[in-house]
DNA sequence: AATATTTAAACAAACGTTTGCGTAAATTTT
DNA sequence: AAAATTTACGCAAACGTTTGTTTAAATATT
């Protein structure tokens, strides 16, 4: 039932010394003498001390939190965001507390409620697909809270972001199709809404402009959330097209497989008749039969990265860093939906 | 630079109250007046004025935070649960800071010291592969800090836990491909250090029994992580086996998955030679081909049956409320791998 | 030996809340 | 109209640290 912590002050007494040295020694302050401070932390292993890290945020300002806000938590391109920056969170000493908006902006601006009250010291954010305007995100300017963004940044709001070059990656992909010798190749895209799928659309339309094809309209699909039910329709849709296309970039890796499926099923070979790209490297994409060719979009190192800054800032809130915006390198990893070594069975 | 918060005092002064009155007024406390509370609530929103959670946290010691500790965020049936867990969390006014283990017992520790100094409300724990004993969460029981367990759980520990009955789920598979007219059902085993992976063996084994089928060593492999290249590994020795197996019981989804793939390379068709079930209804079971009869893990509601049993926890303290086990129901999804509707091409 | 300096520790305030207790003023009861 | 009660608020301590300032003792300097 004696359910009450070990207190510096109860080191204090125990020890004849007052609070400020126990702090002091269990810092290993300089003023506090060799011989002491090692008794004061003999005992406080002996009796168990931890210290009250609540406390000492109030009395610092300062919580070692980091808040978290994502989309969703199981959307795997988060999950392994979020993995790499526990991983340098956790290394620095600092926690991140996450939550989902759920792509709901109302969730995500009570969310900045409860880390404003929460006294964060930092923040990461990748927006909602509902949110247009980053007002809610103003009073951490004020409040001096570093806020870095990542993967669906806002171009409005000054703040530190870590992205990929949605439009490079794009191109490479398209190129990739291109090169390959196709001459018909379509575009599954997401939502235009965001950022990331509007460079996406566009990387893909330079590269059809470089190679002096045509930009067709028909071979363009648009969705919403990407989802494997859509890219069956999409793929379905370019199936009864005048113009069966011999390539598809996909926005991302559900709606490649999709197609790929669709295809397959429809009696056309991948990658002989058509080639397939996606978006993103999911587990899945080295797995499903041909494997697919996709983009890596560097989730884990985007988490990283991200937190990587946020400290940088919170630890050098003085000097007020600038914001900074990193891209981070994709790769194109080719696997067999568009390698036209694989042989016709 | 200014970034001084507006506090409780601030008010007091700017209204000339006191801040007992004021703090009471903004919790809508009985013996302050009605206009009174009014008038502090509107200048608190007309101040910008947030409630400082760590000084409230200190008076209270209370968090209204919960330590989660998972193996991995990046594995999707960890990413579900937490995503359950935040759930519940945030509509109970709840924060959860996610830790990874990475199946460390080393790691697991350490994280141990950093919750107990946090002063979280409760924790909730999915062991870590190395862990054997749970000696390191002792202090939380002396500390009344309540803590659940889920999916792997320790048997020796007292506390709460949610699971779900890998016995019973690997009976009900098993007895599936029996029922499906299978005589030589193999199983891909995982790690047996591990509990779950334990019982769904014996579920396996218990429904051979159950069906006077023979247990046949030959027909089960063992694997340490259940990857997917390790599910190819088994799959080819059951391929290069005496009796080839005519159904596959598989502890998991990727071994699965790689077992399909390799059976059907190998010019045998799935389900009509050999019918496979796998084992937590990842995404990728519904959309790989033919799409997988799986067990479905119930890994968000896992999460979120955790939370809700550690709040009761937390809020009924002084009550003292037994531990219980909650063993969620799962549900045996069929699919093409066992379908014997399914006509040979 | 008197003074100056260094060392080691104590004092006390502060961080922003919450909450038990006390107390005027307002209201009700007799 | 005096006493009892209720209403509305203030006082002050407490939560467990951290840290600027002070102080006493020990050592070094003249």
């Amino acid at each position: 039932m004696k359910a009450s912590r070990v207190t510096i002050k109860d080191l204090a007494e125990k020890m004849n010394l007052s609070v400020s040295t126990i702090s002091r020694a269990l810092h290993n302050h300089p003023s506090i003498g060799k011989k002491t401070t090692n008794e004061v932390k003999k005992m406080a292993k002996k009796l168990g001390y931890f210290p009250n890290s609540v406390a000492s945020n109030l009395r610092k300002n300062k919580t070692y939190n980091i808040g978290v806000i994502v989309p969703r938590i199981d959307i795997h391109f988060h999950s392994l965001a979020i993995s790499g920056m526990e991983e340098v969170a956790y290394k620095n000493g600092y926690g991140v507390t996450i939550y989902q908006s759920k792509d709901s902006i109302e969730r995500e601006i009570s969310i900045t409620n409860i880390l404003q009250t929460n006294l964060v010291d930092g923040i990461i954010v990748c927006l909602s697909l509902e949110t247009k305007s980053c007002n809610h995100f103003n009073r951490f300017k004020e409040l001096n809270i570093p806020l870095v963004f990542y993967d669906r940044v806002s171009n409005d709001f000054e703040a530190s972001k870590v992205i990929i070059n949605d439009f490079e990656a794009a191109f490479k992909a398209t190129e990739h199709l291109i090169s390959n010798g196709r001459k018909k190749v379509a575009h599954i895209a997401g939502h235009q809404d965001t950022q990331i799928f509007k460079s996406r659309i566009e990387g893909y339309k330079a590269a059809l402009l470089k190679y002096n094809l045509p930009i067709d309209d028909s071979l363009i699909e648009y969705t919403n959330e990407l989802s494997y039910e859509e890219g069956v329709k999409c793929a379905k849709k370019f199936l009864a097209n005048k113009t069966i296309p011999d390539g598809i970039f996909c926005a991302n890796d559900y709606t490649a497989i999709s197609s790929i499926q669709v295809f397959a099923k429809a009696g056309l070979h991948v990658p002989d008749d058509i080639a397939i790209v996606g978006f993103s490297n999911y587990p899945i994409s080295r797995i499903i039969e041909p494997t697919l060719t996709t983009i890596d979009d560097r989730a884990f190192q985007m988490g990283q990265t991200a937190v990587k800054l946020l400290i940088r800032q919170i630890e050098e809130k003085d000097k007020n860093i600038a914001s900074e915006t990193i891209v981070l390198k994709t790769d194109l990893i080719i696997r067999k939906s568009t390698s036209n070594l694989q042989i016709r069975l």
